[in-house]
DNA sequence: TGGTATTTGTTCGTATGTATC
DNA sequence: GGATACATACGAACAAATACC
């Protein structure tokens, strides 16, 4: 429930809209602990003639909460309060997917989603390191921990010194394990650059979010220990399930 | 223009919703070079009518794009095409607002816009190594580049330790000047915490933002060089601005 | 298995408020 | 003050996904 008196006071022509105000209030019950986590809420039609306003009105506030990753609206069965426990994802000088998220997720994994080979765009070549248009292997993964996405990787490597990295992927479900086969036993973060923005439709569907989740977006060269590029990756993460813990370098 | 033959072809009941149909059309007319930086769309009856859809879907379609920082709306103005250059901030060891843009922009400046003394929470406690409820000072700052907001930090610091750390920040507009005047020559970057969200309705109005904006938040702890903490701070970057480059710890 | 009720998602129509030029 | 354009709100209907019997 609502709060049974709380849902009475909508200001209208206050200068602030109802559909604010009513996510606000939803906001507020959810702080205060009426709701547990996962939990329903009324529909939207009850929830609308709660506050007096349009079933639109409530859809208002409700897209709002979602967008904001408090709620989650699924078709035909309701409106949830969104879980938001995150995972901390280390960034340093050895970052890899599976040590680094060891003792928070019991089953950790990468899939290979898809490989490619095809010539370098001008950021992937001047990233590696190679003329525009060399060919490149692009690898496109998923990161699972506990069997829920938290990442989604894009790698290239130049395919000329990596041929076959696909396979090995496919069959290792790991990037260094991968590089071993290529006589790389050890390499290090050169760079990582950090934006954020909402998830695309790929991603959504990948990383299975909702419309309007926001990503992290990281853009990384891994070079060996004597400074040659080997990678070049940009990796997404949910930013409702994971936060980025930067270490040293 | 969008596009005088693209704009035919919407597919009803095709699973993907008109709104998004248009968002997409209206996406790829802006890649493709339609219309330049900051260049106003056609007004939404406008667009409605060359979709032969109804205003509320075309809204539609500009939310979408509006959320993703394509588009900027302007309530009397228009919609306007959000330009999307980004300066880059440094994240290091020796993180400072004012060298890390060095070079990108030509006038930078930190403005205090509030203190307050305040007992800590257990967060803000447990950063600075003290007990929950220490007193401690509260710093509300805005960092601005070539007088556009960039980054909305609030800080806090031992009230025992730094009295009158509030004034000199308000004289001297730096941190790092107004350590120096406690005897701090130098501070490092111990641990940052990196997460991103939708900025609230405060960082909406301090960084002249537009409702569904995303802000990169960073959790910071600087130390003294033998390891003492001395700031406890949390950052907010506007993503459509801002990325950060993750440079030596 | 199938049909019905429930609930969210999309679309159209209309009216009014508010900010800008 | 008037015209233009985005913002908010209400009403109605149907579609799509899910739950339940």
């Amino acid at each position: 429930m609502i709060g049974q008196q709380m849902a009475s006071s909508l200001e209208r022509r206050s200068g602030v809209s109802l559909w604010r105000q009513i996510a606000d209030q939803i906001l507020h019950s959810i702080a205060a602990g009426d709701f547990a986590e996962n939990a329903a809420l009324p529909p939207e039609v009850a929830l609308a003639e709660r506050y007096g306003v349009n079933r639109h009105t409530v859809r208002s506030a409700i897209a709002a909460l979602v967008q904001d990753g408090v709620l989650r609206a699924e078709q035909g069965r309701g409106t949830f309060v969104q879980s938001r426990k995150r995972l901390s994802y280390p960034i340093g000088a050895r970052t890899r997917f599976s040590e680094g998220l060891q003792g928070q997720a019991s089953e950790r994994r990468s899939v290979l989603l898809e490989s490619a080979v095809e010539p370098a765009s001008r950021r992937v070549a001047e990233g590696l390191g190679l003329a525009k248009g060399s060919t490149v292997i692009r690898l496109e993964t998923r990161g699972e921990a506990d069997g829920q996405p938290v990442s989604r990787a894009t790698g290239w490597f130049d395919a000329g010194r990596f041929a076959g990295i696909d396979a090995a992927m496919a069959e290792t479900g790991s990037v260094t394990a991968s590089l071993k086969r290529f006589g790389i036993d050890d390499y290090l973060r050169q760079s990582t650059v950090l934006s954020a923005r909402h998830a695309d439709a790929a991603d959504l569907a990948d990383l299975d979010l909702q419309p309007g989740a926001i990503v992290l977006v990281t853009v990384a060269v891994n070079v060996t220990p004597d400074g040659q590029p080997i990678q070049f990756a940009e990796t997404r993460f949910p930013a409702e399930r994971v936060e980025l813990k930067i270490s040293a370098l």
